[in-house]
DNA sequence: GACAACATACCGACTGGTTGGTATTTTTAA
DNA sequence: TTAAAAATACCAACCAGTCGGTATGTTGTC
C-alpha cells in the first residue's frame, strides 16, 4: 500500500484531474505558491476548465479540502484496526497505522489540510472551516473507541474528544517537524513523534496510575 | 506580559523594522503570501530599502527565522522556570510557560519558524534550515532537562532528544488545529493540547510503571 | 567627497480571472 | 425514434493588475 496514498480511482473529468493536481502540489509548494496555471498543467487542463469549473482558486482550495476528507476518511474506514474487539486496541492500531503510513519524502505523508489551513486561516474562512472539518472529521472517527476504552477502564481527567484531537495535533506537529529535515530523516522524525503518543495512550490506559490524572 | 510576544527593542533601523514587519506579516498570512510590497507598507521603508538590506524575499524569509529564533531563545533564557531546583520541574515549568503564553488570536502565539517550513520546505532549502535551527534551538534549550530528569528517575525507552523534540512537535501541531478555529476557540484548543503533553510527561516521569516502556 | 542608507521609477514575467467561442452530452417533446 | 433544444464541458487568447527584482537618484554623515 502506498504511504498515505489513500487508493483513488484515475481522474477522468477535468474537475477530478484538477482536484488530484490540487492535493499533490499543494502538499508540495504550499497554497499559495501553486498557481492555477500551475494546476492546469499538472492536470493537463486549460485555465478556462479551471474557471467553468471552480469560480476562483478559493473554491478549488475548498474542494480540494472536501477531496481530501472524502478520501481519507474512505481509507481510514476500510482500515484493518477496525478489527480489533477491544477499543483500545483499535485506539492504537490507528496510531500504528498512521506510522506504517510514513515513509518516503514529506509531500508523500503530509497532511494536505494542515497545509492549507496554516496558510489560509486569516484570509480565508471558507478554506479554514474546510480544513477544519476534514481534520476534526478525523478526530471525531476516533472519539467513539477512544471513549469506550475510557469508560471501559474508568479512565477519568481526559474526554475523549479532546483526546482525539490530540492525536491529530501530534500528527500534525509531527508532520511540521518532518518538514524541517531532508531525506530519510523527514519520515523517521514522524515516526518518533507518533510513538510518543502511543507510549502517552499506553500510558494512560495501562497502569493503575489514575490518581495522577488529578 | 503580552503573550508569545518576546520583549524586543523599537526597530530604528529598517532592517529591523522590516524583520518585525515579516514576523507579523508571515503569522497572519504566510510567507508566499506575504509580497515585499506589503513588507514595505508594514514597516515604512520603500522596496530600496528593503532590497538594499536583503538581496531577495527568500534572504528575508531566513533572516526573520534566525531573528524569531535569537528573540524566542532570549525570552525563554530568561523565563522563571529555569528557578526550580528540579529538573524535571524546569521540563514541566516550560510546558506550563507555553501553555501561559497561549492567548488572543492565533497569530499572537503562533510560531514563525512552523508556519514558514510548511510552506517552503521544498522550494527553498535555506528557510527550511533556518527553521529547523530555530525549532530544533527550541528542542535543544529542553534537552538538558529532560535528560537530568530522565537520569534521575531512572527511566529508560525514550531519549532527551527524542522528547524534546516530541515537546515542539505538539506545540507545532496544537498550533495547527487552533488555527481550524476561530475565535477564543483558538486559544483554547491550544492549551488543551499542551496539557495533553504535561499529562504525558507526568505519566512518565511520575510513578512506577517504567515496565510500559517497553 | 565618499560611502552607506535610503527613495523613486521602472521592468519583464507572471498572477488570478474573463472573454467569446466550440464540441459534446443530456433533456425534451413531437 | 428522433431531432430540436438546452445544458454542460472545455478551450485558446487575452486582460488588468501584481509580482520580485533592478537601475538610478537623493540624502545624510563621517
Amino acid at each position: 500500500m502506498t504511504p498515505n496514498q489513500p487508493f483513488r480511482p484515475k481522474p477522468v473529468t477535468a474537475r477530478d484531474k484538477l482536484l488530484e493536481a490540487a492535493v499533490k502540489l499543494v502538499r508540495v509548494n504550499g497554497y499559495a505558491a501553486t498557481s492555477v496555471e500551475q494546476l492546469c498543467a499538472e492536470a493537463g487542463v486549460t485555465k478556462g476548465a479551471f474557471f467553468h469549473h471552480f469560480p476562483s482558486k478559493e473554491a478549488l482550495g475548498v474542494a480540494a479540502a472536501d477531496y481530501w476528507s472524502a478520501s481519507t476518511s474512505g481509507f481510514f474506514a476500510a482500515a484493518p484496526y477496525h478489527h480489533h474487539a477491544d477499543p483500545l486496541a483499535r485506539v492504537l492500531g490507528y496510531i500504528d497505522f498512521r506510522i506504517a503510513l510514513i515513509g518516503g519524502p514529506v509531500e508523500a505523508f503530509s497532511c494536505v489540510a494542515g497545509t492549507m489551513v496554516q496558510e489560509a486561516f486569516r484570509s480565508s474562512s471558507a478554506i479554514r472551516i474546510a480544513c477544519e472539518a476534514s481534520i476534526m472529521g478525523n478526530a471525531a472517527a476516533l472519539e467513539a473507541d477512544i471513549a469506550l476504552a475510557l469508560a471501559q477502564r474508568r479512565i477519568t481527567g481526559a474526554t475523549a474528544g479532546s483526546l482525539a484531537r490530540h492525536v491529530q495535533a501530534v500528527i500534525q506537529g509531527s508532520f511540521v517537524l518532518a518538514k524541517t529535515q531532508s531525506g530519510e530523516a523527514c519520515a523517521e522524525i514522524a515516526r518518533d513523534g507518533l510513538l510518543h503518543l502511543r507510549r502517552y495512550f499506553e500510558l494512560l490506559f495501562n497502569t493503575g496510575n489514575k490518581e495522577t490524572l488529578q
